[in-house]
DNA sequence: AAAAAAATACGAAAAAAATCGTATTTTTTC
DNA sequence: GAAAAAATACGATTTTTTTCGTATTTTTTT
């Protein structure tokens, strides 16, 4: 119990989390920062630093049994998903997560089938 | 036109925009100050500093008619409501902005009312 | 097998953000 | 009207985050 950890990865970590998580699997510094290259253009060394201090942290895993290490993510994208939006609506949107609900759906695009869960979710909870 | 300002402020910046936006009427450092004791407990001069230094990005305006110099956000929490939720949806959510809303939906308590106008909203938008 | 390339480690510099201390000025209080 | 209180200004320090350079090791190439 009490896994209190500090989960907060910075705006930097982030992209790099971005990254093994669209990867799908373990991957390589190398690896990491060439698809980095679109977004940041800093050294290799840099993300390098980056993602030895993220597994200290604990945000990533390594595996250090081969030259090359590989990394994958210690969270999930959902976990940040989930923690990242209780910051919102505790913080900016608190007392109005409705307000959120609506502005997303009035910004967003989204494809009918989405819409339709949305609307099945809505029902189960009205049932209540 | 071409009004592109970097409006990103800090985590620190957006907790007193949340007590300017809270207060609803320009208020003092001071006040921003007591307001913000619940939270954090850094000196008088740290949130001064602090509120000097948003005023120079353009975060907030201030009165400095009088002595005690009276503060006022600049960007309404809609304004950042809505680029946060940007970053969001184009960050850690994108293409998956539906699962942001059921997310929200799962994890918030909506008021009835809420719900209906969520609903509302859905509905419209299916009929296009 | 020598040279080049590819990795990691790691300290340290640079940049960004937050905190504070002190000086000065203005107002209030006694 | 002198002392205390309340403000602002502003430089400086501290902390956090990001970036990089260099040394060393391992692998690959020629």
């Amino acid at each position: 119990m009490s896994e209190k950890e500090k989960k907060k990865p910075t705006e930097t970590e982030l992209e790099i989390l971005q990254v093994l998580w669209q990867a799908g699997r373990p991957i390589s510094v190398r690896e990491v920062h060439e698809r980095l290259q679109s977004k940041r253009s800093t050294g290799y060394t840099t993300t390098l630093k980056l993602m030895q201090i993220m597994a200290e942290k604990g945000l990533v895993w390594r595996d250090t049994s081969r030259r090359t290490h590989l990394y994958r993510p210690a969270l999930s994208r959902e976990e940040v998903q989930d923690s990242l939006l209780e910051r919102l609506t505790n913080g900016i949107f608190s007392g109005a997560s409705g307000r959120l609900v609506m502005q997303l759906l009035g910004q967003q695009k989204l494809h009918k089938e989405e819409l339709h869960q949305i609307q099945e979710l809505l029902n189960r909870m009205e049932e209540e």
